[in-house]
DNA sequence: CTGAAAGCGCTTACAG
DNA sequence: CTGAAAGCGCTTACAG
């Protein structure tokens, strides 16, 4: 039995004062291995002492010494609006993946019902010592706020001269669901657009008018409708579009959430999807493919939206030359909820 | 301008001795302060003066340090199969926001499509030093595992005498919906059930059986299936079930998430919910008001069970007494997707 | 290739 | 009520 073992009771946790011990070598050896820079600096024999005594004892550096010493956390802060939409769930597994690869960890800050998002990033860098932020928040922080964030954050799907941004082909994903639906026949085309005024959201109906007057369709006001992200209020907008005189053929939404609403009124109106209504959503969430029939929409590809994100972040953590990356393509995905217009 | 400011270039954090140089007191009188500790301890003056040059500063405490020398992180983690699952994302937010008001926070681990959670778990003790965990994985961990997280950590809806528990009350969940089915007339019914092998499902399925007992209908190897947390699967088990020769007018689902699979089979076969079919499910996630028409379920309260979660957890961390908490009531949610059978 | 030592920024006992 | 000091467990420059 080693030194190490004689603890009674409580069983106190391995350091790397125990490892080095019961390998035989100095403690700045055992750092050196298990933090991957023994290379021509350790013999290979103590590089096995320590690796075996190390995994005996199940010993793991400690995280809290090791951030303190090297200024070094590892960790980076996801910041979205609302978990409780499926798409930034996927969106924190795809940068949760791609951190993995690269050897960082991701905690997830949500800022849903918060005030003071700056209080909330403050006690983030508190509690957890995070390193880099990715702001997937369709707002631009406020100026201390972006003091407190240089050259540790990005911004995601917005833009600001102050912050590096990682963009999304919005344009180009609404352009063609727009096509998709003239060319369906639709006219009468409603946006259920998403109540936060983020340049996000300008953008997509930015493209919805131009692309209706590039088709000669002229843009009624009463076929535009703002909405938050509940289904309530998503379900009392579409009922409005709905009952009008002359109602819309089709609703493009901001957002699959979003679209749910629309689902629900169509219902209520016994209108049937996609015979008597063509729904369009944004995302690819899976929302989109809970609701029945699957909703036609425009796919965010979280995967790459993942890796984009982080390999932007650390170039910019590392002061290395920011990678240039295009706004992410987005792709229309079709699915049941559009149809043809039908003669009457 | 204080010395503190004297730095050219990179803003340097400040940290407590710069509080204390500028407060002219001790750097010891600053940690009290901060750290809430200060009561009697240090001059009413003295507070002020460190207060306001804390303000000045932006002075935060290095969260390192501070776990560092007092090994505590006041961080937890929630472990959970799939993020994706909106019911988990809603489990997230509820123990998150009772974890706050107890000066915690939390992180977020998600299981799906990791083989070695052990190694995961190590991973997170040695990045985030997390102090306490919340298990809700349906699965007892291993015994080394269970090992390393002896009194840190306690598990939700799911029972081992190596760990505290929290329970849910999914007998009487599960028994009301049956109840509530064969009010409406149902015998021909069906149960999806969870694929995962795990008490919470077991439990659901004794109950299914012993309701249908109870009122003399005859159990049916034919209306057994089990499926994944897939839309597609889901799809493919109702898809068989509603096949049948004689096929059932109802089908109870484990959870909601499955339950979606059953409306997208429903909608190939054209046969319309309620009214050719009754689909039930269990969790009231947002999947469950998401669908249309809303689903009918068993609620999971996520604020009471993240409330309960946190308490239990401190209770453990701090080894005092455990509270007791009796089985989380689950309550029956009627919406429109159950309905009397019709007489044929 | 190895060892001895400084020091990251706190918290907390201890002496006044 | 205040101050001086030890020490948490590492990483990293430095001397051999």
């Amino acid at each position: 039995m080693g030194e190490e073992s004689t603890d009674i009771g409580q069983r106190s946790v391995p350091t790397s004062v125990d490892v080095a011990r019961r390998a035989g070598v100095s403690q700045a050896a055992v750092s050196l291995v298990l933090g991957g820079k023994a290379a021509g600096r350790v013999g290979k024999k103590s590089q096995e002492a320590i690796l075996s005594a190390a995994r005996e004892l199940g010993y793991a550096p400690n995280s809290a010494a090791r951030t303190l010493r090297s200024g070094r956390s590892h960790v980076i802060a996801l910041v979205v609006p609302d978990v409780n939409n499926p798409f930034f769930a996927a969106v924190f597994e795809g940068a949760e993946r791609a951190a993995r690869k690269e050897g960082y960890s991701v905690i997830l800050i949500t800022l849903k019902d918060i005030q003071d998002w700056q209080q909330l990033i403050n006690e983030a860098f508190t509690t957890y010592a995070v390193e880099g932020w990715v702001l997937y928040t369709m707002r631009v922080p406020t100026a201390p706020l972006q003091e407190l964030l240089r050259d540790k954050a990005i911004l995601v799907d917005g833009f600001t001269d102050e912050m590096p941004s990682l963009l999304l082909d919005i344009q180009h994903g609404m352009s063609d669901m727009m096509q998709h639906l003239i060319q369906l026949g639709h006219t009468r085309i409603a946006h259920l657009a998403a109540a936060p005024d983020d340049e996000t959201f300008r953008l997509r109906h930015r493209v919805y008018r131009e692309t209706l007057l590039q088709h000669n369709i002229p843009y009624r006001d009463d076929y535009q409708l703002r909405s938050a992200f509940t289904l309530e209020a998503s379900y009392q907008a579409a009922y409005q579009l709905l009952t009008l005189a002359d109602a819309p053929s089709a609703i493009v939404c901001d957002s699959d959430m979003l679209a749910a609403g629309v689902y629900k009124a169509a219902y209520a109106l016994h209108l049937s999807i996609p015979r008597d209504l063509s729904v369009t959503g944004f995302d690819d969430s899976l929302v989109s493919r809970i609701l029945v029939p699957e909703l036609t929409t425009v796919a965010i590809p979280t995967d790459t939206l993942g890796e984009q994100t982080i390999a932007l972040l650390l170039s910019v953590l590392e002061k290395k030359q920011t990678p240039h990356f295009d706004p992410l393509l987005l792709s229309l995905v079709v699915r049941g909820s559009t149809a043809a217009i039908e003669d009457k």
